[in-house]
DNA sequence: CGGATTTGACCCGCGC
DNA sequence: GCGCGGGTCAAATCCG
């Protein structure tokens, strides 16, 4: 107790550790850096739809992840715009190809498979690209 | 300290 | 004309 720890008290409680717990809420890294700016529950599919934004000054292309709340390894993943500026360069340092290239064509292949994946519910049509 | 991230509330568009 | 849904912004908070 002692005095008042008003902030102590409700910026605490575990809550829901985020979903990196014992799930693996994996988003598909393309190389940008993206800023989440919203979250919300759509009921009409009945999925959590995240919002993202580039991070870039000149930079509008924005990012949309969608997964349902039982099955986040299900995720499908809408780029919106485009990058008006190159890649910032994934992580030159050492080597490229060949050591870390397997975990680049993992997430990769991950992301393909998600946008290959239109077994959405029947909702808005929002044809961003082909699908 | 800065940057990043989260949650809530507000706003707008469309449907009927 | 009104209501609902979805989308965005802002503030607060936390971590490194």
């Amino acid at each position: 107790m002692s005095s008042s720890s008003r902030e102590a008290m409700e910026g605490y409680g575990e809550e829901q550790d985020m979903e990196q717990r014992g799930h693996r809420l994996v988003l598909p890294e393309d190389g940008y850096q993206w800023k989440k700016y919203g979250q919300k529950f759509i009921r009409n599919i009945g999925k959590v739809r995240s919002y993202f934004k580039c991070q870039r000054s000149n930079c509008t292309a924005k990012k949309r992840a969608e997964w349902s709340t039982s099955e986040p390894d299900n995720i499908r993943v809408v780029y919106e715009g485009v990058h008006s500026h190159a890649l910032p360069a994934p992580e030159s340092g050492s080597s490229r190809p060949g050591t870390d290239s397997s975990l680049n064509a993992n997430q990769y292949d991950l992301l393909t498979q998600v946008l290959g994946d239109r077994s959405t519910p029947s909702y808005h049509d929002h044809d961003h690209g082909d699908n």
